[in-house]
Order: C-alpha cells, then sequence, then structure tokens
DNA sequence: TCATGGATTTTTGTATCCACTTATCCAATC
DNA sequence: GATTGGATAAGTGGATACAAAAATCCATGA
C-alpha cells in the first residue's frame, strides 16, 4: 500500500527489525486499531523472541507516530483525530505538491510514456478503488515522487502514507470512486508535458486536499 | 535553538528518556559529529546506567534520522550532505510556509502586536546573529506556528531544525548577518496585516531557501 | 613491503532476572 | 449501592549474563 512497500518486506536481520515490521504490518492492516494496548510479553511470544528486541521496536514505532508510549504504562495504538487526519493530508500535500514541482524539470521522454502506459492501464483497470487500480495508482505516484530526486523528502511522504494507510484502507474498500481522480491524473500529465512546475504543483495539491474530506468522512469507525 | 526547546528541558522520568535527551544534546551541541560511533557502554557510563536504555534511545535517534543504526556495526552520528542540506531546506520551506497560510486567518489585534513586539526587541537586540536575536528570532518564528493551531505540523517543523542545529549554529557563529532577513519579517508582517495567506506562505518559502546556500556554504567544515 | 588467514578481543544482540510501578480485585465502610 | 483502602496480580523498566557477530591483531607467506 505505501510506495516504498516492496523495501519493507526485506527479510529482517535482526530480531528487532523482525518485531517492528510484524508490528508495522498489524498496524497496517489495522489489526491492532487505536486504543487498543500492546503487551510487549504476548507479542514477543507470537514471533519467538523475548520482549526486549519487541520493547525496541516500540521505539522506533513511536518515534513514527503510530503507537504512543507512557512511562510504566505500556504501549497503545496511536489513533488520528479527524482534526489530525486533515492535518495529515495538509502536510502531505505542500510535501508531495513540492515532489511533484521537483519532478517536473527532471521529466524526460521515457518518464513521460511510463506515465502515460500506467495512466493507462488505471483506466483498464475499471473501477477506481479496484486493487489493481490501487497498484497503479500508487506506481504512478511513486514514479513521479521518484523523478523528483530527493529521497529524504520520499521517506518523509512515505512515513505518512503508512500512518494514514488505515483510514486509506476503509476508504477503498467502502467508497466507490474519487470521480475527479482521472480527471486530475490527466490534468497532471498535461502540466508536465507543459513543464509547467507551479502548475503541476498545485494540481497535486488539490488533488490531496480534495480527498481528505471523503477520507475522513468514511473514516469515522475506525476512529478512537 | 529549537522552538520547542523548553519543552526538552523537562526532567526524565527514565533512563531512557534521560539517555536520549543526554544524547540529543550532544548532537545539537556537536559534541559528537557526524560519522562518530556511539558506544553504547561509555555513553552508559557518562549517565550512570546499562546499555539497555542507551540503545533503545538510539533507536529514537535513527527514526528521528539524528543517527545511523546498522545491523551488528552500532550507531554512527548521521551527517547531511550538501544536498541533504538543501532538501532539508526545501522541505522547510514547504511545512513552514504551509504554517504561515495557516496562520494567518487566525492572527487576531493581540497576536499581531506580540509579533511587532518580538521584530522591534529584535530590531534592539542589534547585530543579526547575536544570541538575543537568535532568541527572539525563533520566538517570532514559534509564534506564528503556533498560531497554525497545528501540532503534528509544528513537530515535524521542530524536528528539522534539530536535524539541521548544528549547521545552523556554525552559521550563527561564523556569519555576520543575513542582510535580507529583516526586510523579510517586515514584507511578512505587512502580509499578515492584510491577510494575504498565500503571499505570508510564498514569503516564508523564499525566506527559508534564500538562507540554504549561505548556510550550506558555512557547514562545509561540518560536514563528513 | 604488502596481502592473507586465523586467533583473539571487542562489541552487539538477545534472554533472563529482579525491583518497582501500575492495575485489579475484594472487602470494609459510609 | 457506591466508595475507599489495601492486598494481590500484572506489567514495565533496567541490569546482568551469555551467545553471536564484527573488528582487530599478528603471524605467515608471496
Amino acid at each position: 500500500m505505501t510506495f516504498l512497500s516492496a523495501s519493507l518486506e526485506q527479510s529482517p536481520s535482526t530480531a528487532e527489525e523482525e518485531a517492528y515490521l510484524y508490528l508495522q504490518r498489524g498496524l497496517r492492516l489495522c489489526r491492532y486499531k487505536p486504543g487498543d494496548r500492546l503487551i510487549p510479553e504476548e507479542i514477543a511470544a507470537e514471533i519467538g523472541m523475548s520482549r526486549m528486541p519487541v520493547r525496541e521496536a516500540f521505539r522506533r514505532l513511536a518515534a513514527e507516530g503510530l503507537v504512543t508510549l507512557r512511562p510504566n504504562r505500556g504501549c497503545i495504538v496511536a489513533g488520528l483525530t479527524l482534526d489530525e487526519i486533515y492535518e495529515t493530508f495538509e502536510i502531505r500535500s505542500v510535501l508531495e505538491g513540492l515532489a511533484v514541482r521537483l519532478a517536473v524539470p527532471k521529466m524526460d521522454a521515457d518518464a513521460f510514456l511510463d506515465l502515460e502506459r500506467l495512466l493507462d492501464r488505471m483506466e483498464r483497470a475499471g473501477q477506481t478503488g479496484s486493487s489493481d487500480w490501487v497498484v497503479r495508482h500508487q506506481e504512478f505516484h511513486a514514479l513521479i515522487y521518484t523523478l523528483s530526486g530527493r529521497p529524504n523528502l520520499i521517506r518523509k511522504i512515505n512515513a505518512l502514507h503508512v500512518v494514514i494507510e488505515p483510514y486509506m484502507r476503509f476508504w477503498f474498500d467502502y467508497v466507490d470512486k474519487p470521480l475527479s481522480a482521472r480527471e486530475e491524473h490527466e490534468r497532471l500529465i498535461r502540466a508536465f508535458a507543459q513543464g509547467d512546475a507551479l502548475h503541476a504543483d498545485q494540481i497535486m495539491q488539490e488533488h490531496i486536499l480534495g480527498t481528505a474530506p471523503l477520507l475522513a468522512e468514511f473514516a469515522s469507525p475506525v476512529r478512537r
């Protein structure tokens, strides 16, 4: 579901890494819900290790905002309030807008063809929100962000996607389609073709902020 | 030095917290330099605890990008390449621009007076870059960001400031003054007065991106 | 002189143990 | 019946111990 999901599939080289990936997957797939307590001993038993590596994984997840860690009171799954969902979308809009703006001048004919091909495949995937459409949609955005050539920016964007993935999942499962998606992607392509970085930035910001209200509405059952 | 530095001064309630704050201070004050190895046992001895809490602190610092953790090969201080410094400033520019944009409609007469008072005090502090000027400058920006009413956004901005602080410190120590700072602050105030959010956003972006080349030039000795 | 390989040392990763904090439960009291 | 207080259980934080990995050192040979 995330743009760098491939990199998350690598086999862990330490127990801490394994615990981290295990917990992150659980969080992304909504196996653990906001407010749930994560008990180190339980999780350690589930993946066959002691509590220590699990505790260390908690620290990383806490730093990424996926869980909350209170001294002597354990680890609970962090949930986003409606306000925080909006806030995350606002932050996404400027970060992904920046990525697009930086990508425009680096666009070449090959990359442009790749983009158009993905758009075609999204079209043929049929229903917006279908499994295949979602994958192509991700590839479409990932390709643009990669073009920006800014690894830390991409990392930050990806971290935000992990945080909101449970809410996105709910949305993709239940919402038929964001009707404007196709048109917005085509406008984006056109801005790329014209080399208009600022316009592409603006389209991306609108593209992201436009989905926020939809998401917030449908995400409510997941809220804490 | 950071906008939320006050919140960092709280007394730690656990050993891990203490280790985290100790290491973060060491990193911000350049006591540890990029590429340096951080040896858990040494640090644990320095603050009188065992390696375990120090290791956990490493995880948090790694998630924040302040150190790099390689399996079985320890913890080294992360340095920023010239490209990464630029990238950080690009990210800062859009995030802080967003914060300003959101702050404009929330500006009231009181907040406006506070801003002008800080600008006055910066003026009277004399030399740009002096200790007092730096503090007022931070307060000035912090006040604006607080007005945005977006806690996670502020947290992210602050995290970026911690990352680049060693480079900023070098800059403030050796560079006389960014001549344009005063003029840019006044333009910002004017945009606030007119309620022009987009213009304020743009000014902030230029304000931040304008300092990047200066910083990158003077930061070179700190690079790894 | 430099490269190679293996023994030794150092450091890291994880498990276990203990002390202390927090949560739970139950009875006594209002 | 609701509230409080205290005993008990559960859970967390941290130190130590031990195994495994990496780094270092030194001798050997080209």
